[in-house]
DNA sequence: TATGAATGAGCGTTCATTCAT
DNA sequence: TATGAATGAACGCTCATTCAT
């Protein structure tokens, strides 16, 4: 059986299948044959599209950390909110993450896996690193605004990205996590 | 050319070893030959005390992590000092994690290699699951003594530790990074 | 030079290269390597046909056990033979099973050497096991029909398929000793 | 720890040890380590006595096959009885090898293990061949006073021996099997 | 474009054997 | 004589990658 498709759904494709299992399996466990079974098709299919596994894994992992960090900035840039209500609110957005609105709700479950624990780490890295610039950004403004007191902005986006990620990471279970984040930063930013 | 030593010893090296080499190249890359090689002894010798390539990784990572813990601590734990003092070295000491007195000189350097991303990471995260507890004691015991105001200091531990590393980790080339987040500190607790 | 073939083909000629191999030097002598050189293709392109080296060797031995079985009941099916014929045409039929009228006659020189003493005992074993009820269905039939008196014709079958191959196991050089077996089967059942 | 003995005994006590883990493991998975273990020696003093771990097995095996054909010898050689009696008796000896007078009685179960079919199996073979001599000894005794007619005592001794190994083989679990082993010899050999 | 049979380098691991003590 | 740490060759097996179809 063989089904032709246009490259660019195809690339994509292998991206979803590829992402699905990796965050099963982990990427050691994960073999280019999983990934192609997942999807039906050929292993060398994969090869046309990906010069290699790496580039298989980064690219997956690149994607669905673009694609939570672009649903999270939605809510995030809007600027009818005020600085503490958009800095509030990111921490539940954070926590939230995997359960994306799209077709996506199956990945939701897969995260819980013991396998999936460094792919988990590694995404949570990532998104940090791509979101510490927005965070830097909204307390510049909220600095120049006098709605907070701050030294260096860069240094406290850092901290307050990583900072959040560890509590979240480290209470997954606790439903009042976001809630004790959120009563921190009262406390601390004197919002 | 054999030489004969002491199991304790021996066992204590091939973990030095490893721990050289998987901060170099990496789990994956990493292979027994590799380690072995580093030593100048046989892979096989590596199967008389470890059971597999995955139980030295794990002991590697672990036996650094609670020495940097212990060296930490150990200032840490001066019970002439303010609590102010306490909490604002404790950025300094996870910084100079890596500068160990002893004979693990050489591995400071290994960490900026390009490989050893996901080994720095893994360690950073254990070494912070470690920590929480006793920043979380300091926290209460400060809260208790009325020094600062905070409302759960777990999530403050969890919070304080994970941030500081994300800024640490972010700025490795920052000299000032520890005065950063020491002037954070300072203004985000009152001190 | 790599050369495609149809898997069953495959399949089927890895089995026979095997059968010769491990029919030289024995279960454990003979690596899959071995294997694979024996055919001119990879070791990996074995795995992808059997799970394990195990595998390979139980299914090359039930072959050429099935492979021997079938061609002698071939001629001791035949209902045009009296009871007579029947029993005492076994014992050429077996000792020729190293003989097959097609491709195999190459194996028939190797079950001298030394090494394989246990492969062809583990045949042996195996195609005296699968020739037992065979046997016992046709002492039933003697029995019924009066040719014979025996009490019980099962353990007469194990009796008389062992102690045959105890026969020409031990006197593989004796041309007789078909012939031996034969008076011997006369005088014991008064055919 | 040091033990100091007679070379003999260490010699005779390293074959009865290993004895015992190749009946329970087999050749193949049972490592001289195993054996060692199991005697509480250090591997090193096997290759004082035996040259490799080939040349213990054989041995081992060779012991326990002896040992099994004196035990059944001495009643087999006492030349008070018939021949009848004899023959007869020849079945239930075999059937009980594994029940030792001595102290062996520990290995009665071990043959019950199913790493121990080889075992069994090599270890029948060899017994079988050991026998046959004295059986084809009995029968020719036995042709010459008139006792039994028949043509060839040695094809006769060879497929009384394995004929019975097989039914015993093949009927472990039948408390009845030496009873139907008897009653077929004296309707064979109109005794 | 797509398939999947075939490759082959390399891995983790085992263990009979050796030898310094 | 006895120990057991050390060796190293070899094994079974995996799998990313290639290529004939």
């Amino acid at each position: 059986m063989r089904t032709v498709k246009d490259p660019d759904v195809r690339k994509q494709e292998i991206l979803k299948g590829a992402l699905k299992v990796f965050a099963i399996k982990g990427y050691d466990k994960t073999t280019i044959t999983d990934i192609a079974r997942e999807l039906g098709i050929s292993q060398g299919l994969c090869y046309r599209y990906y010069a290699s596994k790496e580039e298989i894994y980064d690219a997956a992992l690149e994607e669905y950390a673009n694609y939570i960090l672009t649903s999270n900035l939605k809510r995030f840039n809007d600027d009818n909110r005020s600085f503490k209500e958009k800095i509030l609110s990111y921490a539940g957005n954070l926590k939230e993450y995997r359960k994306p609105e799209t077709d996506n709700e199956e990945l939701y479950e897969l995260f819980h896996g013991q396998n999936s624990q460094k792919f988990h780490d590694q995404l949570m890295m990532n998104i940090a690193g791509k979101l510490v610039p927005y965070i830097a950004e909204e307390l510049k403004k909220a600095k120049e605004s006098g709605e907070i007191t701050i030294s260096d902005p860069d240094t406290y986006a850092y901290f307050f990205v990583y900072g959040q990620i560890g509590v979240l990471l480290n209470t997954q279970h606790d439903p009042n996590s976001v809630k004790k984040i959120q009563d921190m930063l009262i406390e601390l930013l004197n919002l």
